[in-house]
DNA sequence: AATAAGGTGAGAATCGTTCTCATGACATCG
DNA sequence: CGATGTCATGAGAACGATTCTCACCTTATT
């Protein structure tokens, strides 16, 4: 257990905390840079890797396979409808799916079951921007 | 519209039949290597990209990100219920969770809705071998 | 201040995957 | 049967995200 505060973890979670939406490490490495603070990029890896592990941001994979960072309301369990285009971000949950996913893992004799349930769409701002 | 059907090709699509997990195009590439046929790692990666753009082969991402293909039975959208440790699949579908995951994206007013739904776990026999 | 336990960062190393490009296989045309 | 155009192949280079290495700084703690 180790989470000194230094001051590139605190520069971190300060991006995260701004940022709502899902983001690569590298594009807040970029976004730390930008702003003036500097800090290595396997410096964010890691600060992102303590951070998830400490169930203080989600991570998903995008569909090219990268992994993208959010700092989420809620610490409870729950998924992500995500647009594709510009990260924008909204919180779900669906008792009906969890329930379902554990039903079905067990009447085949799984165990350890865990479940990736995200939705991917083109939000209605990305949609009108696309189409204007 | 390519599709010549070489000797190589076959190859990968005969051992897809064979292999009734998902697995990785290395492993797909060591298993032909092995059992003789002779075929390129990059040939083996297009033979599969291919054959999942043509829907003739399901992908998904492993938890560490490499792909996964497998030749499902069901050529209609369904969903994965696979053995984290040796691939072991069943092929779900859930038709409520279709309806849950349409609904909550129109509610939120994104278009183009896909959804990433995967369960993993751990199956019998690779519990019981892990137990003892 | 001294020190121990971490943390940092530049660049090397990994690893899956894709690209390059010279060569090979095929079907078609004559 | 051989020439031709087209696509496929494969060895290795290139890529891109991520992780590791290691010498050097920071942050608590005494």
């Amino acid at each position: 257990m180790a989470a000194r505060m230094t001051r590139q973890r605190t520069a971190v979670v300060e991006a995260l905390d701004e940022l709502a939406d899902f983001r690569s490490a590298q594009q807040l490495h970029e976004t730390l840079r930008a702003r003036g603070e500097s800090v290595g990029l396997a410096t964010v890896y890691r600060a992102l890797q303590a951070l998830a592990e400490a169930s203080e941001v989600d991570v998903l994979r995008a569909e090219d396979g990268e992994s993208l960072y959010r700092r989420c309301a809620r610490r409870e369990h729950h998924h992500h409808l995500v647009c594709r285009h510009c990260g924008r971000t909204v919180e779900i949950d669906g008792p009906t799916v969890e329930a379902w996913a554990s039903k079905v893992a067990a009447a085949q004799g799984f165990d350890d079951i865990e479940h990736t349930i995200e939705l991917w769409g083109t939000c209605a701002d990305c949609r009108a921007a696309s189409a204007g």
